[in-house]
DNA sequence: GCATTCTATGAAAATAAATTTCTTGGGGTA
DNA sequence: TACCCCAAGAAATTTATTTTCATAGAATGC
């Protein structure tokens, strides 16, 4: 049952006054999801009766279902984690993974520490120049990721996915550079290598990471994110999802830090792509 | 108010009853959603102004209210998309980005089309080679994690996020190969005369994209796309996940799709991975 | 064009649900 | 031993929800 889809009356079942219930009930869900069926009624121009027959019109059992239903409905539909079959359907498949993701996002916005993103922003928006690391499939996306976010707010950055080269990058690495860091695990040999030649550089060092980590103890800044894993092999970490919306965050706060910079790299980078395709500027900054 | 965390009692303010209902009520949360306080009460073997009680110490109005929260709780709590204020502080940003990542998720997988992707998984388990295109940063990210997720898998496949490298892989193409292409917008002409070659080569094409777009047009499987894009330049495209998530179902159906090959493919890197650091094989398949 | 049927709706009644008040009994404390 | 406090339930009360019944208007059939 989608109470979402049947919300919006796409078969034109309603009468008016249910039509009317509709709106309200989507216009302020809150409301609806906190008040009494005489509130609604009330506050609809209908009696209670309505409200209930309503309720059932849209598939639920009665008044206190609707609430509930509405309630998971507009927090995002999402199972509760089921244990995995070994014969996935493809559909199980599909709702495990996007369950697991909005999960791993739910969990990242309970413990973020967002003091410690905001220091991150600042003291990259303050550099000359950013050296990113990450290895490895997952963490090589997050630090590419950071790359492309970043050059376009104006920041001078290179991302390297190369332990020997970041090994040299670290040790070459001169004054007005800031060292981040990106390990799923925080078991990153290598990256603990480049820290320390930063740390002695006394480079700033910033890390994504799992706390109380090697990785982690290494660095100045920590951006600690401890999700549990999963432990189906073949699946690919949803913990990516919540590294993915750090970073995210962590960019957008570098975007603010500094507003008319970032305003003037993304003016350009815009006039650039737009004059030079078909001048559709649907295609905003990247495809 | 965080219900989860109060159920935990962390505090250890629960009374012995109080400490039951918690157990009842997060080792069976549908159950506890859908009844009435009589019958959880009955349940757990307590009187109903018991369960008001409990209800109460959770920070709830009363049972009804608790019902609510337990709903939105276990369903991922995401507020409702507010529209932005200019001033927005850090938490507003985090909030906004998690929301709509999650938002993202959600209205993929009500929109996500798992014949499709099926048929592409099936499609792409039986290629000889796969040649994957997407540009900017965002394409460019999707298909090198589909690269990062399929030759772990045994596939052959080559990501490339150059233009008129495309080109020339497109034209090189052999028998056996399939091309793969994300596009967000759905107009990148460089990737529809990729995918023009392709066809005339006799080559399956399956791309990822808007749908009736030029390169949804240009290719024999697509999967679809359709979100919204936002408005905040300074905000990553909150689409990424969707076409994440999407990269991330079909590489699990590519790994289900040939299991053994899979799990050969897996089972040798894991190796590798093990024997050459501590280890620890909590790195498990990569940082 | 009138009668009939159907549908939407509300009023009132009935039921069910939740909460408050009052009470009890067990554990601790002076 | 007497007192107090707290957890917990029974009964009473209040509140919320649903059912039943009645009505008016719209649609349909003859």
């Amino acid at each position: 049952m989608d109470l979402f889809h049947a919300l919006s009356d796409e078969d034109g079942k309603f009468s008016g006054l249910e039509k009317k219930l509709a709106q309200l009930v989507l216009d302020d869900v809150d409301f609806a999801v906190n008040s009494s069926i005489l509130d609604l009624a009330e506050r609809a121009g209908v009696s209670p009766p309505t409200v209930t027959r309503f309720c059932r019109r849209l598939g639920c059992q009665g008044y206190s279902d609707f609430k509930v239903q509405l309630a998971k409905m507009t927090y995002v539909g999402l199972r509760y984690l089921k244990p995995e079959t070994p014969t996935a359907t493809p559909a199980e498949v599909a709702e495990d993974i996007v369950t697991k993701a909005q999960n791993a996002l739910f969990q990242l916005h309970r413990q973020l520490d967002i003091d410690v993103l905001d220091k991150a922003a600042h003291l990259l928006r303050g550099a000359e120049f950013i050296q990113a690391f990450g290895a490895s499939g997952n963490s090589a996306m997050i630090v590419n990721e950071l790359h492309n976010r970043l050059f376009r707010l104006g920041c001078r950055i290179n991302a390297s996915n190369d332990h020997n080269m970041n090994m040299m990058l670290s040790a070459a690495a001169g004054p007005g550079t800031v060292v981040f860091g990106s390990s799923f695990t925080g078991r990153d040999q290598g990256l603990v290598h480049c820290l320390e030649l930063a740390r002695q550089r006394v480079i700033p060092t910033i890390v994504i990471t799992q706390s109380n980590s090697p990785v982690a103890r290494a660095a100045d800044v920590v951006i600690a994110i401890d999700l549990p894993e999963g432990k189906n092999i073949f699946r690919p970490t949803s913990t990516r999802y919540a590294y993915l919306a750090a970073i995210d965050i962590l960019a957008n706060l570098v975007a603010y830090a500094d507003r008319s910079r970032a305003l003037k790299a993304l003016r350009s980078i815009k006039e650039e792509l737009v004059s030079r395709r078909d001048g559709d500027d649907r295609q905003l900054l990247g495809d």
